[in-house]
RNA sequence: CGCGGGGUGGAGCAGUCUGGUAGCUCGUUGGGCUCAUAACCCAAAGGUCGUAGGUUCAAAUCCUGCCUCCGCAACCA
């Protein structure tokens, strides 16, 4: 049978600085996702990458003395290290300067062009020579740039335009009909009433004022602006207008393209007119996340209120960040980061609950039995709750995470391993210890919580992949896939647990 | 009147659609336990649900006005 397949995306990040934790949250997310399907049996492809044209990295390269080939494979560089030591599992990385991509945008441009959907116009703005940057009437801060503060003239250049609003009726029926393309609603609401509603105008495709881009093929002054550089990466990855498309193919359209919420627009309404015009299928969902807010406000590059993420790692481990990013953001809300919060959340849920939870079991085991697993037949009325929640702990999670409810996906195992610690509160394997002939009903009990944590660990692989391989050493598992978690039986009678190590240490307040 | 989202015990949030004992996590205080990472378990204190009116037997929840914070308005995840 034929594995169903599973495509899922991150924006492609823009490399005019290394990136912060707020790119770590979205592709962490997505992360999650991907190892949760590809464990649940769906054949994924998880792509990733960088869009690197533009006149910000113009400028930033000129001011840094190197090409913009040079600055943007420098960070690349940083991106994919910081990708390694978060654990993300892409399958792809696509970077806009990749020749594929690079003659795939010329082909769709010229396809575009020929049918009629891109022509040539004339682009009016209000532009500030000093800055090189056009602005619209509303961002001029009184009438002037609203970056240096001085003049702008209207000025007009030759441009091509891609004809967005031909797609309007088509777009607002698709969106009516498709209820689940934009997620969560309050987005949608936004994308209809802001942006679709007031009427879609023709939108400018490509540039002469700087030169960091993709020519156009017939009228070289011209380079491809960021819409169809940018967007088609979703699709000219997988070999759209390439030597090959079995990728293509197989894999479009996208299951999920999970982006922030800034760029909402530009994936639910710009995209899909534009894969209407190639007459390709539109993505199934588009999910625009809320962000990680730092004392209430946005992270910036300018205000430099971050620290590099590799050094919360550094300080804390992956699986720490990993899980904080899963766990503090809510469905489609912002999420407030502070390292303050990120101390608390690894103390109480991975330390305090998970953490000691496996050693205090462990050690049990080791203790009372010699680390030899007992059988688990000799239950009693108290473990039907336990047993229970954990038996039904997949389907749950699951819901969850169809609904792309990551955090509420992992507090349902948090809260099922804090029924294990009120569970060894609750029958007392200390107490049953003392009584000789209960040997047995104490071999149960901990068996009970071994089994508990496994298939919790099991569930765990793909938020915090690491730490779910150390439990899973600690117990000598090699029943590790979800098939195993079905029957509350994976863990094997006879077996010889490991040694219990400390997942994570708590860590002191600073003072 | 641009569009949209908020304002709920010390902190962060749920509950509002489908009115009817205000719930969760963290923190605080008291107790229990001792297998464990001063961890775990139990209990308690603490909120007139931004504000002013209205509808209703009854409003955090529905309606109206106001105050206030935030996001978006051609590319900051």
């Amino acid at each position: 049978m034929e594995k169903k397949k599973y495509y899922i995306t991150t924006p492609i990040y823009y490399p005019s600085a290394n990136f912060h934790i707020g790119h770590c949250y979205t592709t962490i997310v997505a992360d999650a996702l991907a190892r949760y399907k590809r464990l649940d049996g769906y054949d994924v492809f998880f792509q990733t990458g960088t869009d690197e044209h533009g006149q910000k990295i113009e400028n930033k390269a000129k001011e840094a003395g190197v090409t913009p080939k040079e600055y943007v494979d420098k960070i690349v560089y940083n991106a994919k290290d910081l990708w390694k030591s978060l654990g993300i599992s892409y399958d792809y990385f696509i970077r806009t300067t990749d020749e594929n991509h690079e003659k795939a945008v010329q082909k769709i441009f010229n396809k575009l062009y020929e049918q009629g959907d891109i022509y040539m116009g004339e682009y009016k703005g209000l532009y500030c020579t000093p800055c090189e940057s056009f602005w619209t009437e509303s961002q001029l801060v009184d009438g002037k740039c609203p970056d240096c503060g001085r003049e702008v003239k209207e000025v007009s250049e030759e441009a091509y335009f891609f004809r967005l609003s031909k797609y309007q009726d088509r777009l607002v029926e698709y969106i009516d009909s498709h209820p689940e393309l934009i997620l969560p609603e309050t987005r949608k609401n936004e994308m209809i009433n802001n942006f679709i509603k007031p009427g879609l105008e023709d939108l400018c495709v490509s540039r002469t004022s700087f030169t960091w881009g993709i020519p156009v093929t017939f009228n070289p002054k011209h380079v491809i602006y960021v819409w169809i550089d940018a967007l088609t990466n979703y699709i000219t990855s997988l070999g759209y207008m390439g030597e090959d498309d079995t990728l293509f193919k197989k894999y479009w359209p996208a299951d999920l393209h999970l982006v922030g919420k800034e760029i909402v627009r530009f994936h639910t309404i710009i995209w899909p007119a534009m894969l209407m015009a190639l007459d390709l299928p539109l993505p199934k969902k588009v999910f625009g996340h809320g962000w990680l807010v730092i004392n209430g406000g946005k992270i910036s590059k300018s205000l430099g209120n971050y620290k590099d993420p590799r050094e919360y790692i550094k300080e804390y481990g992956v699986d720490a960040l990993r899980y904080y990013a899963l766990r503090e953001v809510p469905f489609g809300s912002d999420g407030v980061f502070s390292e303050e919060n990120l101390v608390t959340r690894i103390n109480t849920d991975l330390a305090n609950n998970l953490g000691n939870l496996v050693n205090r079991t462990i050690s049990m085991n080791n203790k009372y039995f010699d680390g030899i697993i007992q059988s688990g037949e000799f239950r009693e009325e108290i473990d039907k709750d336990l047993v229970d929640s954990v038996k039904s702990l997949k389907a749950e999670v699951e819901e969850k995470m169809e609904e792309l409810k990551v955090s509420d996906a992992v507090t349902l195992i948090m809260d099922v391993l804090k029924k294990c610690n009120k569970y060894i509160d609750d029958t007392a394997p200390w107490a049953i210890a003392k009584e000789e002939d209960k040997k047995e009903r104490l071999g149960t009990v901990l068996y009970n919580l071994l089994e508990s944590i496994r298939v919790c660990a099991v569930l765990l692989q793909a938020f915090i992949p690491t730490t779910a391989e150390k439990i899973f050493a600690q117990l000598n598992t090699k029943e590790t896939n979800f098939d195993s978690i079905e029957n509350f039986n994976g863990i094997k009678v006879g077996d010889k647990l490991g040694i219990p190590e400390i997942l994570f240490q708590r860590i002191e307040e600073k003072k």
